[in-house]
DNA sequence: CGCCCAGTTGATCAAGTGATCAAGTCGGCG
DNA sequence: CGCCGACTTGATCACTTGATCAACTGGGCG
């Protein structure tokens, strides 16, 4: 099992460094979490001395904040490929993305001590509800901005709980459904 | 306005002084977060020396689940006497509680690192869980535990966003309750 | 071949953390 | 009044963090 981590270090360009780093801390922040991610521990993970990760960041703030947001970037690569709203909420409440919703949860938490991350996380944020709008317009919706932004806030909040360990989500998936139509004024199973 | 902070202490028993550590260190954790407190920040909040607040409290992570804990009650006690499923549900995305909001977002990113608090908020998610369901089934709901789940995971996730400085949150109250309605089976408006 | 500089190291600094504890202080009981 | 023990202090330890920088290295160009 290869991985981008610890091959011995040849000496690489500036910008394929930066780049190893980068993928080092992006993978360290989705097994461990965004607060996770020191000079030290990043710099074991690319198999490099602290000080060049220093030395290819504009501090911690801003690598946290650039980790963020190609973590949120990639989830929404590959999400795009789904066809219809009703199949997007579904994969996004299976928990086949645990280890990008504790990422999430962890910007919200770390934000206000981190305004490059605050900056990124409320990026992220508008893109994910661009792309929702444009899915449930897709779907026929009226006016989609609202019901996007709150059934955004249903699958994060969703998510963050089932985060905690707690019982069975199998459920979560239909009633978001259910709770979608009505905001759309469909009937019940029409979205199905 | 007097506080109950920063008096020039005089001496207190050991069960007075531990109340008022805690609820320097509660009032603390509700204007700058969880992760505001340090042996040191709530020592100076509670007019104390740090070694006190160390002698008084059985680790820094005990104390952190404990104040976790101590908040979360007070607010399901706010909460207690407000008539209704929509009126609570407006009442708790009205806003008024961001600060609570705070606590529980910083409390999820802080459980996977502490063992403790991750326990305590197991229980509070519990208690919720309860109350929602005891409110719903009052309400008429036949099977209220699923749809207070998700209930639940939906107020916390919008609470969430906005947080993040996120925009308008008016719609969120009307638009969570169509959703409600829709989960409960019922028609829109009926829980108006 | 040999220089030269981009890439790299790791020791070091200051700041902040939780925890510990010898020492001091004060109030109430004898 | 005087003392004893509970309450309280703050210096101190070991550790971690982000950041800095003098020194080292090695590949490619002249």
């Amino acid at each position: 099992m290869p991985s981008t981590t610890s091959a011995a270090s040849p000496r690489l360009s500036g910008p394929e460094r930066r780049a190893a780093i980068l993928a080092a801390a992006i993978e360290l922040a989705l097994s461990e979490g965004l607060a996770s991610l020191t000079l030290r521990r990043v710099g074991e993970r690319a198999g490099v001395a602290s000080g060049l990760v220093a030395h290819y960041v504009d501090g911690m703030d801003a690598l946290v904040a650039e980790v963020f947001t190609r973590i949120s970037r990639e989830e929404r690569a590959e999400v795009a490929s789904i066809d219809g709203v009703a199949a997007l909420v579904r994969s996004l409440t299976d928990g086949s993305r645990d280890a990008v919703t504790l990422v999430w949860v962890q910007a919200w938490a770390q934000a206000p001590a981190n305004a490059a991350l605050a900056a990124a996380v409320r990026a992220e944020m508008d893109a994910w509800q661009r792309t929702l709008e444009e899915r449930l317009r897709e779907a026929g919706a009226d006016d989609p901005a609202p019901v996007a932004r709150v059934l955004l806030g249903m699958v994060d909040g969703v998510n963050a709980h089932a985060l905690a360990g707690w019982r069975d989500r199998a459920e979560h998936a239909p009633l978001l459904l259910r709770s979608l139509e009505a905001m759309l004024g469909r009937e019940a199973g029409s979205l199905g």
